[in-house]
RNA sequence: GGGGCAUUCGUCUAGCGGCUUAGGACACCUCCCUCUCAAGGAGGAGAUCGCGGGUUCGAAUCCCGCAUGCCCUACCA
C-alpha cells in the first residue's frame, strides 16, 4: 500500500454499533493508518425523522471504545464537511440536476399502483422482476394529466443495456449483464436523494479512494458504478468483505442475541479482544500468530490476504481471547477496568480497598473469564458477614465434628503464626494435617469452605494471606460454630 | 423468479501445481502438574479439501458443469 487511502465508515445512526458495522469499521481503520491515510466517519442518517444526536453518540462510544479514532466526521470535522448525511442535501441535489440536464436522468410519474401491477405481471409470467421503464413511455399529455392530478415524480437514472463490470479489491472482477440493471430511482418525489445516488455524490466529494464495506452491497456497487460513470467522475476502487453470519449462517439479527458492541461491553469484553477477533473473521497474518494489538494489526494487515466466504461468529473462541487478553493485562490495568463492572454488581470499593481489591484480583486474574464476572468471582473477598456453608466440605474422609476439632487448631495456628504469609501458612497447615495424620487436601478444603464460603477458589494459603489474619479467624471461628449445628451440639 | 458471490476438521483459518501422511487455533477427549478451581504442559480424536467432469507426469490449488448456501432484487441504508 504505497498511496496514502481515503476510506471511510458510513453507519446510520442505530444508538450502537453493530459487530458487522465495528468490523467493517475495524478494517478501513487499519488500511487508513497501514497507508497514512484517512478514516473518514459519515453518518448516513437521510432516512431518520427523529433527533439523532444520541444515537450518533452511540457510533461515537462503540468506535471510541474500540480504540478506532477517525480522522474527519461530524464532531471533529475535516475539509470535505458536512459529515451529516442530513446536512448534504443540496450537494446531492446538484448531482441529480446534473444528471436530469443532460438526460441520464428522467422524472418518473407513474403511480405506486402501476408499477405494482407491473412486477406483478412479471412474476405471475416468471420473468425477472425489473422496472421496464414505464416512466419513460409516457407520453406529454400523460404527464400533464398526472401532474394536474398531484402525482409527484420521483428521479430514475436512464439504464443502457450495457453490461457493468468492476474489479473488487477481495472479490476480483465482478460483471453483471446487461438485462440485469433497470431504471432505478435516485431521488425520491421530495427531491431527496436515495442511498445510491447519496453515496456516490459525498464519497466523490469526500474523495474517498476506497470504499471497504460488506459484501451485502456488491448489488449496490453496480449501480454506483454507473453513477460514477453518468456523473463523469473517477470512481474509487471497490472492496467487499465477506459478511459476519450465525451458526445457521446467515446475517446476524436480532435473534442472534448479542449482536451490538455495547452488549459485547456489558457482558466484560475487552475492546482488544474484539478487534482481535473481529479482524479474524475474513482475514489470517502470514504467520501463525493469534494475539493481535491494534498496533500490531497495522502492522500487518493486507488487503490482499482477506477472504472471500462468510465467517461464523463463535461465541468460544471469543471467549478464549477475552481469557489470554485478560491474563496478559496488567494487574493495575485490570483493576482499573474491573472496578466498573464489580461496582455495578454491588461490590462497594472504596478507594482505602483499592490495593486490597487489586491484590485479590491478581489471584483472580487467570480465572477471570469476562470482566462481569469480577464481583460473582471476589465477593467472598468483601463480605463481612461471610457465613459459610460448611456442608460444601463434603465430609468423606472426616465427620463434621471431627473437622471442627481440626479448624479450631487452625485457629490456634493462626492466631500464633508469627508471620502471616502464603508459605508460612503453607508449611504450617501441612505440618498441621501431619500431626493430624489427615492427607494435607483433606484439611485444606474444609479450611478453603471455612474461610471463602466456596469450593473454588484461588490457591489457599495466597487466598489467606491476601485476606489477612483478622478475617480468616472470624470465619473459621463462625465455621467452627456452624459445624457444630451440624453435628447438632457442642464440640 | 432473476442476478451476484461463496464452498478446506463442528467453528475461525493456513494452503496459492509437487515441500501435504492437508498445518495452526477454539471447542471436545486423555494424561501430566496440583490444596480446590483455573492456568499451563504433553498427547488424541476430528477435513476422502461440496459433488462430477476435465487440463497436467502430478490438483485442495487451474478450467467447466452441477449442487448447496448466502446476499441483493424498495420513492431503506
Amino acid at each position: 500500500m504505497s498511496q496514502p487511502f481515503r476510506v471511510r465508515m458510513a453507519p446510520s445512526p442505530t444508538g450502537d454499533l453493530h459487530v458487522g458495522s465495528a468490523r467493517t469499521a475495524l478494517f478501513n481503520f487499519l488500511i487508513a493508518r497501514r497507508s497514512g491515510g484517512s478514516f473518514v466517519l459519515r453518518i448516513e442518517d437521510t432516512d431518520a425523522e427523529r433527533s439523532d444526536m444520541e444515537k450518533e453518540a452511540g457510533i461515537y462510544d462503540g468506535l471510541r471504545w474500540l480504540g478506532l479514532q477517525w480522522d474527519e466526521g461530524p464532531d471533529v470535522g475535516g475539509p470535505y464537511g458536512p459529515y451529516r448525511q442530513s446536512e448534504r442535501h443540496e450537494i446531492h441535489h446538484e448531482a441529480v440536476a446534473a444528471l436530469m440536464a443532460d438526460g441520464h436522468a428522467y422524472r418518473d410519474y407513474t403511480t405506486a399502483e402501476e408499477r405494482a401491477a407491473e412486477r406483478e405481471g412479471q412474476r405471475e409470467r416468471g420473468e425477472p422482476q425489473r422496472y421496464s421503464g414505464l416512466g419513460r413511455r409516457l407520453t406529454n399529455a400523460q404527464i400533464d394529466e398526472r401532474k394536474a392530478a398531484g402525482v409527484v415524480p420521483a428521479v430514475r437514472y436512464r439504464s443502457e443495456p450495457d453490461a457493468v463490470t468492476f474489479d473488487d479489491l477481495v472479490l476480483g472482477s465482478i460483471t453483471v449483464g446487461p438485462d440485469d440493471i433497470d431504471d432505478f430511482v435516485i431521488a425520491r418525489g421530495d427531491g431527496s436523494a436515495l442511498y445510491n445516488m447519496a453515496v456516490v455524490v459525498d464519497d466523490h466529494h469526500m474523495q474517498i479512494s476506497h470504499v471497504i464495506r460488506g459484501k451485502d452491497h456488491v448489488s449496490n456497487t453496480f449501480r454506483q458504478v454507473l453513477l460514477y460513470e453518468a456523473l463523469d467522475w473517477a470512481p474509487p476502487r471497490f472492496g467487499h468483505l465477506p459478511l459476519v453470519v450465525n451458526e445457521r449462517r446467515q446475517k446476524f439479527s436480532k435473534r442472534d442475541g448479542a449482536q451490538w458492541l455495547g452488549d459485547y461491553r456489558a457482558q466484560g469484553y475487552l475492546p482488544e479482544v474484539l478487534c482481535n477477533f473481529l479482524i479474524f473473521l475474513g482475514w489470517a497474518p502470514v504467520d501463525e500468530r493469534e494475539i493481535f494489538s491494534l498496533d500490531e494489526l497495522v502492522q500487518e494487515f493486507s488487503l490482499q490476504r482477506v477472504n472471500r466466504a462468510d465467517a461464523v461468529f463463535d461465541t468460544q473462541r471469543l471467549d478464549h481471547f477475552n481469557g489470554v487478553w485478560i491474563r496478559g493485562l496488567d494487574i493495575d490495568d485490570l483493576a482499573a477496568r474491573a472496578l466498573p463492572y464489580a461496582a455495578a454488581d454491588g461490590l462497594t470499593i472504596g478507594p482505602a480497598d483499592h490495593d486490597y481489591f487489586a491484590a485479590a484480583l491478581a489471584l483472580e486474574q487467570e480465572r477471570l473469564s469476562h470482566l462481569n464476572k469480577t464481583a460473582e468471582l471476589m465477593d467472598f473477598f468483601f463480605d463481612q458477614d461471610l457465613n459459610p456453608d460448611m456442608r460444601q466440605a463434603k465430609f468423606t474422609k472426616h465427620d463434621p465434628s471431627e473437622t471442627a476439632q481440626a479448624l479450631v487448631r487452625v485457629s490456634e495456628l493462626i492466631a500464633q503464626a508469627e508471620s502471616y504469609d502464603d508459605a508460612t501458612l503453607e508449611q504450617q497447615m501441612r505440618e498441621l494435617a501431619g500431626q493430624l495424620g489427615w492427607k494435607a487436601g483433606d484439611l485444606f478444603m474444609p479450611v478453603r469452605v471455612a474461610v471463602t464460603g466456596r469450593r473454588a477458589t484461588p490457591p489457599l494459603f495466597a487466598t489467606m494471606e491476601v485476606l489477612g489474619r483478622d478475617r480468616c479467624q472470624v470465619r473459621i471461628q463462625r465455621a467452627v460454630k456452624n459445624l457444630a449445628a451440624l453435628t447438632g451440639g457442642s464440640i
